[in-house]
DNA sequence: TACCTTCGTTCCGTTTACGGAACGAAGGCT
DNA sequence: AGCCTTCGTTCCGTAAACGGAACGAAGGTA
């Protein structure tokens, strides 16, 4: 597009952001980078200039990669910030009974968060495998009753309550009282 | 991408959805394809065939367009709920020193919940009156050391740590840490 | 040691998105 | 009528994004 020598951004958001926040989403699911191009069905070398913000990817390549992340293309667009647009609620992951929308991401560099909102329809019960080590999630509770965490020793909180638990191990998530249960929940990711 | 023959899609959302929204905002201004072109520094055939859905953009392409158009990208890229036809700016608070960005609200009735992210840069500083009877705050910190809660009895914090109080009495928000402070704030209002 | 696998990067030929130019259509003006 | 401007699309040569293959490095196993 820009056919000038000095090859200037010309762009508000500089494509190498948006290829560290890759990577970062990558790694912080233990993923190679050949697995994840593997299952996005692009090319290692695509995947490589994306995250090196060598290239300039179009939105096809965008989309593959996102949607293999389990992410909304949001994450990867939008720094983080004041100012920043409303995040696209884009309900995602985790499957069938419980309803995850990730609200934001958080790229620290050493540590990356996510935060989700959860909704889980009353009796429902929803297991998450295994992270890998130094995972934690640490959950806000707005309504209802919710019982979470490690499945041989589940947390229990009501409304106004926190619960936190590494998530190295496989956990669930359950809405055993007569109501919905609604949530805000951080998953905190180290650099393995 | 997709060496097949046909030239099958192979994307969750329809390009033709992309365009289609670029097309609808632009009319909404009054521009023309020309203008829009012109303004945003990319060729008319580019900007036609975006949206046409004909082309697949790049990042740079839809950067140049959205910035022109003065929307973030998340306008064109995920479907506009019924009640969002325009992206409105984001409601921040507070004012000088503590950026809150409203995340989300749940009105449940009989209670009221906001969702926030706030971000300190180190060392400020902010009092917040008090609220009604019955306010209640709850923190998680992201990132930094935050020292937040009733000025006679404040709470410190850091990274995952969670933080809670009554905000019927003068309170307030501090970044004592040499880091800048990363959260997310709930604030629980019961009807009065 | 040798051998094998997997890592991320780089090379390379193909495909395609890019901007400029040319196009016909549709008004506006004298 | 003629002439001009602007509209959106299409043609076309160039630049670059693409996937596949080859690469060296690092770690595991025998």
């Amino acid at each position: 597009m820009d056919s000038s020598p000095a090859r200037r951004p010309a762009l508000d958001t500089d494509p190498r952001d948006v290829g560290r926040r890759v990577r970062a989403l990558r790694e912080a699911r233990g993923l190679s980078l050949s697995e994840l191009a593997r299952r996005a069905g692009v090319g290692k070398a695509t995947l490589s200039g994306l995250e090196n913000g060598t290239r300039n990817p179009t939105l096809e390549t965008l989309w593959a990669v996102t949607a293999q992340l389990g992410v909304p293309m949001t994450a990867i667009l939008v720094e983080a910030g004041p100012g920043a647009p409303e995040p696209a609620a884009v309900p995602v992951m985790h499957g069938t009974a419980v309803a995850a929308t990730l609200l934001e991401v958080f790229d620290d560099g050493d540590v990356t968060y996510e935060l989700y909102r959860l909704d889980l329809p009353a009796g429902t019960e929803q297991v998450s495998p295994a992270h890998h080590a130094g995972v934690t999630e640490h959950l806000t509770v707005f309504a209802g009753t919710l019982r979470a965490g490690p499945l041989d020793a589940p947390l229990t909180g009501g409304p106004g309550d926190h619960l936190s638990w590494r998530s190295d191990v496989p956990h669930g998530y359950a809405a055993p009282g007569p109501d919905d249960v609604r949530a805000t929940l951080l998953i905190r990711y180290p650099r393995p």
